[in-house]
RNA sequence: UCCUCAGUAGCUCAGUGGUAGAGCGGUCGACUGUUAAUCGAUUGGUCGUAGGUUCGAAUCCUACCUGGGGAGCCA
């Protein structure tokens, strides 16, 4: 007899199915003459109730050796549940425990533990509610992704995570070494010889892969990258990680309203998959989360993303009917209290912010045509989430090379470390764009916890590398 | 990195200058349907670390460590 995944036993299991299930042990309630155990595999949020007869041979000794966290197969039979809370129960006829777990020590109970706790308990958390329901809503955001992008014919690329170059001309990198820190080659000018370094130059862990992606998109037209990204800043947030997972789509033939629609339709079809496929665990989130789960998903689902240019969102903020810590203006980049106070207490909803002064803005996003010298804009766009804050950040890409040339040199990087960004523009270029779209936000922005730390299975942040 | 709050039993916390506490958990026992089971008993501490003030410090002061929240940087 071939085990059953719980999930399916409690969708579909049948009284009198004959089954074994294979799991670890939540929670146990003993009477003298027979106990009841609760079992998950981690397929669901439920776990099987086991009922354990106490006529069942050695079953004293078996049930001294169960205790929560113990991992356990157990054969019987499924039957009606005369209790509440289950459709049906398993009648154990044969009970292993496979693995004990002893219960003076072992750190989860059946209470409620606060969030920081189980960080420092990295490899036992997964076994707890919250966490389990994160990682498969988590799965279920990674498998819709693809899903919707396979539907429309991107081609999912594989960018590098080694590279020579910093991609976005901002952002602290790791260095990628294979010399001994405490005995670096040095040239004849007492500086490191990179020369000798495993590439000969320096080199460091991605910080993006769009330029990558830039390349594949003008030859596959429309194509995405989901890997991970790595930034050396020492952030200390509940937004931040230093080892993150990004989304970033990017359009052959493309402006900047295709790139809104893409980011809009995307997010809508995400959280329309994980509502469908995570039912429970949302349901549970709603619960004991944050009760605005639902109706955040809801929302997205349904409505329109307000899409507004920076120039009428500094005009709104301006006007804005209360305070704030940092200066409205036009030319000074928005603080995150001015993004909070559009996404979630102006339009309640996902805003998409657009053209922003190309000043504060990358190099590569593509300059607005027709506008003053003091008021020179790019065709960017940051998808703002109530909670989250900045959830998708992208562009239209400069496809002409002269305006590129200039943007390069005005941003003080060095011209010759772009050549094949450049040729793109020499050869055959057209306009496309794209975003990025940070997996880990989208995770809380869906679950609607609060920590991104507690969304990733082992989380990197300045000083926190365990597990 | 900055601001701010916190660190007391395995966990969640109370104790704010005078004998170290509660709930949960664990252990033992009771219980034929429980599901955060219930009931009784019991166990459990270098009060983050190091200095200092004081007759006396969990409590006041200083430094450091760790964590939370906020900010910056961003996704």
């Amino acid at each position: 007899m071939a085990h059953s995944r719980i999930k399916h036993i409690l969708q579909a299991g049948q009284p009198d199915d004959p089954v074994t299930i294979q799991g670890w042990v939540r929670t146990q309630r003993q009477a003298k003459r027979f106990s009841f155990v609760e079992v998950n595999d981690g397929s669901s949020m439920a776990g099987l109730q086991v009922v354990v007869d106490g006529t069942l041979p050695d079953y004293e000794a078996k049930i001294k050796r169960l205790s929560t966290g113990a991992s356990v197969e157990v054969s019987g039979t499924l039957v009606e549940s005369p209790g509440k809370g289950q459709r049906v129960e398993l009648k154990a006829s044969d009970f292993q425990v496979v693995g004990e777990s002893d219960a003076e020590t072992y750190p989860l109970q059946k209470k409620r533990h606060s969030f920081e706790f189980l960080r420092t308990i990295g490899h036992l958390r997964a076994r707890t509610n919250t966490l389990g329901a994160v990682m498969r809503v988590r799965h279920a955001c990674a498998m819709a992704i693809h899903q919707f992008f396979q539907s429309r014919d991107f081609l999912w690329i594989h960018t590098p995570i080694l590279t020579a170059s910093d991609a976005e001309g901002a952002g602290e990198m790791f260095t990628v070494t294979r010399f001994g820190l405490d005995q670096l080659p040095l040239d004849p000018a007492g500086k490191v010889d990179y020369g000798q370094d495993f590439f000969g130059k320096p080199a460091y862990l991605t910080v993006s892969g769009q330029l990558e992606a830039e390349i594949m998109a003008l030859a596959f037209t429309n194509v995405y990258t989901f890997g991970p990204t790595f930034r050396a800043e020492n952030s200390n947030t509940s937004r931040h990680l230093a080892e993150f997972w990004m989304v970033e789509p990017e359009m052959a033939f493309c402006n900047l309203e295709g790139n809104m629609d893409l980011a809009e339709a995307f997010l809508k079809f995400v959280f329309g998959q994980v509502m469908e496929q995570c039912a429970d665990d949302i349901v549970f989130f709603n619960q004991r989360i944050d009760s605005s789960v639902l109706a955040t998903a809801t929302n997205i689902i349904d409505s329109e993303f307000e899409r507004l240019s920076y120039t009428d969102a500094i005009a709104l903020l301006e006007k804005a009917d209360r305070s704030f810590d940092f200066p409205v203006s036009w030319g000074l980049d928005l603080q995150s209290e001015h993004e909070r106070y559009l996404a979630e207490d102006y339009f309640k909803k996902p805003v998409i912010v657009t053209d922003y002064p190309a000043e504060i803005k990358a190099f590569y996003m593509r300059q607005n045509d027709g506008e003053p010298d003091d008021r020179k804009t790019v065709a960017a766009m940051d998808v703002l989430a109530p909670k989250v804050g900045e959830i998708i950040g992208g562009s239209q890409r400069e496809e002409r090379l002269d305006v590129l040339e200039a943007r390069i040199e005005a941003a003080g990087l060095p011209k010759e470390d772009y050549w094949w960004y450049l040729d793109l523009r020499r050869y055959g270029t057209v306009p496309h764009a794209g975003f990025g779209l940070g997996f880990e936000r989208l995770v809380q922005f869906i679950t609607g916890m609060t920590n991104i730390r507690d969304v990733i299975p082992f989380p990197r942040t300045p000083d926190n590398v365990e597990f």
